[in-house]
RNA sequence: GCGGCUGUAGCUCAGUGGUAGAGCACUACCUUGCCAAGGUAGCUGUCGUCGGUUCAAAUCCGAUCAGCCGCUCCA
């Protein structure tokens, strides 16, 4: 069987761990399963996420302010929230199918049967004897064999028991391991921003509406990660809550979803690979009324980049009920106490930095001609300029020094002088940097250099004394070229 | 966790019991005047790990670890 051809992803991942994106974590231990640690290039295309993230959320709005929350809170933040009761989910496995499943859908698949067959009281019964046993495993396995409840791909009931996979990560604070120290690392940053509501509204004097930001890491023990950086248990999340009347959320809902799927086709993404989902009903969080997901098609399919969701008021409320402090807002001019409803955009940085990876990459020609680049937007590029001695001589290598040196203040810059040009240019294309300088002969005499796109491959001479703006106007006016690639 | 596949140089991979290899990459020097040029020299490996069989193991056997795909979950 003749092998098959390294597919986009696993071309994507070499290039990653060959030029300093991303490496595997603890590699030289044998590696930890499904972790990353991202690289000198690969720190600088997430930094540039966020600043992109950032800027948009927060420095370009009024209404929008940053927090940096714990990662350990108090256990109760996560008792209040439902995270410790439910953030867990009961499987069982099939032993002829070797299939997985959660138990608990199992029965409601049931449950949705007797409903079609209008077998209204034995649904009804069902439903109870779940809600009696849902955090039960035996309970929820005798169940499942007392309705005979068979395996739709084997059609047997060899189940195995059923085990909790709790998706919270524990861990033990203070120095003592007893049960009173036990602690939670985030499963999310929000709660961080719920809690805060008070203070932030106190400190800041906002009126409703208003968002509260932040960008942080989080922790989940996923059953099965995967997919490179795609699914990690540990991410780097960018979320943000925002606060507004009850009766104002379907129209803020709405209009976050625009806003953030727009964010991504601002930053260069294939229109073509975007799309908005809109969530069954089935399907939302035990937190959520409705929920919009940024899809983008990667070569495995179509993924959730980011989840804008109506998380009503269930998380004050449950906050202010488990606390006894109310988090509400007070409406001076109708002297009334408002329990805001939350509109929460949640994106993950790292699938966003890979996004913008899988989207940038682009295969040109074949063999030895082959050009392999990262059409990146500008702004996310992890090195903006380069620039290049034309030869190793006749002063071009301090030339070049000097005009790097000019241009560090402003732009990411790197310098080559080693090999050929032509392996330079393509060198800086593979890592996505938009602009390469050459100093030649002409440049000592004249004061100009040769700027080369990366897209189009075009040269222009321009003047030293233009190059800052010449460059910032073509970063601001980048688009996306039209494919001509073979990059499938 | 279960099943299938996989693990040899930085990357891609060849190597079915007898001295560890290729291409690319990388480093130095020479050459080089605008798109992966050429020459010379050089570096790189506990063959994932541990154990077993054997005179001899990258190769056969066992275990283990890690990765990929699927099942469930989500940012």
């Amino acid at each position: 069987m003749a092998k098959p051809a390294p597919s986009v992803m696993d071309k994507i991942v070499s290039l990653c761990k060959r030029r300093g994106f991303v490496f595997p974590a603890s590699e030289i231990y044998g590696g930890q399963g499904s972790t990353y640690d991202w690289g000198p290039l690969g720190v600088e295309l997430k930094k540039r996420v966020k600043d992109a993230w950032w800027e948009s959320m927060v420095y370009a709005r009024q209404d929008v302010v940053g927090l940096d929350s714990a990662i350990i809170q108090s256990p109760d933040v996560w008792r209040a929230s439902g995270h410790v009761g439910g953030f867990s989910d009961p499987l069982i496995d099939n032993k002829t199918s070797k299939q997985r499943y959660r138990a608990d859908h199992l029965i409601e698949n049931k449950i949705e049967k007797y409903r079609k067959r209008k077998k209204q009281d034995k649904a009804d019964a069902l439903q109870e004897r779940l809600n009696a046993v849902i955090s039960d495993n035996a309970g929820l396995k005798q169940l499942i064999l007392d309705e005979k409840i068979k395996d739709p791909v084997s059609g047997t009931d060899d189940w195995t028991d059923v085990r909790q996979f709790n998706l919270m990560f524990e861990t033990n604070v203070g120095a003592v391991q007893d049960s009173a120290s036990v602690a939670y690392l985030r499963p999310e940053t929000a709660q961080g921003i719920f809690i805060n509501f008070n203070n932030v509204v106190t400190a800041t004097r906002k009126k409703l509406p208003f968002g509260i930001a932040q960008i942080g890491k989080s922790f989940r023990n996923e059953i099965t990660p995967g997919n490179f950086v795609f699914r990690t248990r540990e991410f780097e999340q960018m979320e943000m809550e925002f606060f507004c009347r009850p009766e104002e959320a379907p129209q803020w809902y709405e209009y976050w979803q625009n806003e953030r799927y727009q964010w991504y086709l601002d930053l260069g993404v294939t229109p073509e690979k975007l799309r908005m989902r809109q969530h069954a009903q089935d399907e939302l969080a035990h937190y959520a009324s409705g929920c919009g997901d940024v899809e983008y098609l990667f070569p495995f399919g179509w993924s959730e980049l980011e989840g804008v969701a109506n998380r009503t008021d269930y998380d004050l409320k449950k906050h202010s009920e488990a606390s006894g402090t109310p988090l509400t807002w007070f409406d001076q001019q109708n002297n009334e106490h408002v329990a805001p409803f939350v509109i929460e955009p949640a994106a993950g940085c790292d699938r966003t930095a890979m996004t913008f990876l899988v989207d940038a990459y682009d295969e040109e020609g074949e063999g030895k001609d082959q050009r392999v680049v990262l059409r990146f937007h500008p702004k996310i590029a992890p090195i903006t300029v380069a620039v290049f001695p034309l030869v190793k001589k006749e002063g071009m290598p301090e030339k070049a020094a000097e005009i790097e040196k000019l241009l560090r203040p402003h732009f990411r810059t790197a310098m080559e002088e080693n090999q050929s040009i032509g392996r330079r240019y393509r060198r800086q294309d593979e890592i996505g940097t938009p602009f390469c300088l050459t100093i030649d002969g002409d440049t000592i005499e004249d004061g100009t250099v040769t700027l080369r796109e990366r897209d189009s491959m075009t040269q222009t001479r321009v003047a030293i004394d233009d190059l800052i703006g010449v460059i910032r106007e073509s970063m601001n006016s980048w688009s996306r070229p039209e494919p001509v690639g073979a990059s499938e």
